[in-house]
DNA sequence: TCCACTTATATGCAATTGCATCTAGTGTGC
DNA sequence: GCACACTAGATGCAATTGCATATAAGTGGA
């Protein structure tokens, strides 16, 4: 176990500090909108990839970095409101089947404008398009798809 | 309000992601090791270098980019445990002035091990030293200190 | 001085999160 | 076919967060 050097440490400052700064931003224009909150977002998008074999709640977990309860219960307010449905997976008696509906897709295009807005304010604002880049593959290296 | 380029929106993407994984590999090690959540430390960070004068709690709040009731409870707690101090300010009728004790110092000392650990973890583990330059640079850009 | 406005901090209450644990299936070795 | 360890998902309860608003004090004029 090394100790981190001063860069690192600042790097993983930076990172806290950048990220509550765009988060702040990206869910206050959603809230001012009248719009549910980031997480919402997330979840229909990955859904609507997704396309028709939906995805398996676990699948989500992972794709999204959720605590299993969390999205348990990002799960039942999402179905509560209609947007996604919960079906009795074939395969495992276990678990489930998530699909996007109609109305789920509607709100996940209703929010994009919004969210796009926020994420051009937050980040698009203050970098070039190499910035951009290269922070990018950067912050990729701090969790490799597909590890 | 220009649409966010690709590489803009990929940015942010990977910037909650590669926060989510970090914040949660550290918050993970401190619950581990018993010890308090991040946010106590950087209270506690922050009124020591803050030295004798203390800090004001809406000072503390935007260094640390919390919200005024988030960290008015955040303190309670700190308080709670005698990590810290709250005095009425001088100045001000209004507000308070805090300080960080001998308790509140000694557990700064005791969690910083385990954090830095984890930070080495998280971040250092994936980059090199140049790297890690290069993301604390663009991540300065996205919240520039005393912008 | 008085008034309207702003700033500093606290707080009641609802929503969300975290923790620990539960239930129900799955798969494996025997 | 059984015992056992493991995976998928839900849930009761406590802690934290978010929201709206309250209280109290500072500030800048008319």
């Amino acid at each position: 176990m090394t100790a981190p050097s001063d860069s690192v440490v600042r790097a993983w400052t930076r990172l806290e500090r950048a990220h509550r700064a765009a988060l702040a931003t990206v869910e206050g224009r959603l809230k001012e909108a009248g719009l549910p909150p980031l997480a919402w977002y997330d979840v229909l998008l990955e859904l609507e990839r997704a396309g028709a074999p939906g995805l398996r709640p676990f699948e989500l977990q992972k794709a999204m970095l959720l605590a299993q309860y969390n999205l348990s219960r990002l799960i039942d307010r999402l179905e509560a409101q209609g947007h996604v449905a919960r079906a009795a997976s074939e395969d495992d008696g276990r678990g489930q089947v998530l699909a996007i509906t109609a109305k789920g897709r509607a709100m996940r295009r209703k929010i994009w404008p919004v969210y796009a807005a926020a994420i051009e304010a937050a980040v698009g604002a203050h970098l070039s398009p190499t910035e951009a880049r290269a922070l990018g593959d950067l912050l990729e290296r701090l969790y490799p798809p597909r590890s």
